[in-house]
DNA sequence: TTTTTGTGTATATTTTACTTTACATAATGT
DNA sequence: ACATTATGTAAAGTAAAATATACACAAAAA
């Protein structure tokens, strides 16, 4: 069930901290390029403890990265 | 590299919230109990959508169940 | 004593995050 | 024209998260 709840704006900090590449980042947050790709266009959301690093990467808290769409009342 | 720099309260939490047992909060958040006993020892450190899901269950901020022992500067 | 409830451990399996490698393309610079 | 840089896509593999199932044990309840 269901599509992920979890959105970022990740190219939105990216381009708001010196056009940081996707490879500076991947390289600060210790991971791959490909899967900065990935998280970037929500092809699957991070692990927790990536999605801290990347906050980290910013000098953000992590709410400022990822936000949860949590269900809508009806 | 290393032990995960993730720790979390969710045993407090849980016992802050009415001694809610781990298969009420695994209920709520749409896990297994194995799942609950193995975050909250730390075994492993869950997904993102989970960690938002189980902030939600005890209706707090994702950090506030979850904190991110970022590298001490040596 | 027997049953139920909450917690813990262990192992096997499925699913998903992440890596690695490779190739494609548009934009910039020489 | 050629090289470089940044982004994107795709496929195959590894690592880790999450499930499912089963068993164990202490505490409280009947």
């Amino acid at each position: 069930m269901g599509k992920s709840l979890v959105s970022n704006n990740i190219r939105l900090l990216r381009f708001q901290n010196g056009e940081m590449t996707q490879q500076q980042l991947a390289d600060k947050a210790g991971v791959t390029r490909q899967t900065i790709i990935a998280i970037e266009s929500a092809k699957y959301s991070p692990s927790l403890e990536l999605a801290f690093r990347l906050a980290k990467a910013f000098n953000v808290k992590l709410e400022d990265v990822f936000t949860y769409d949590s269900e809508e009342k009806k």
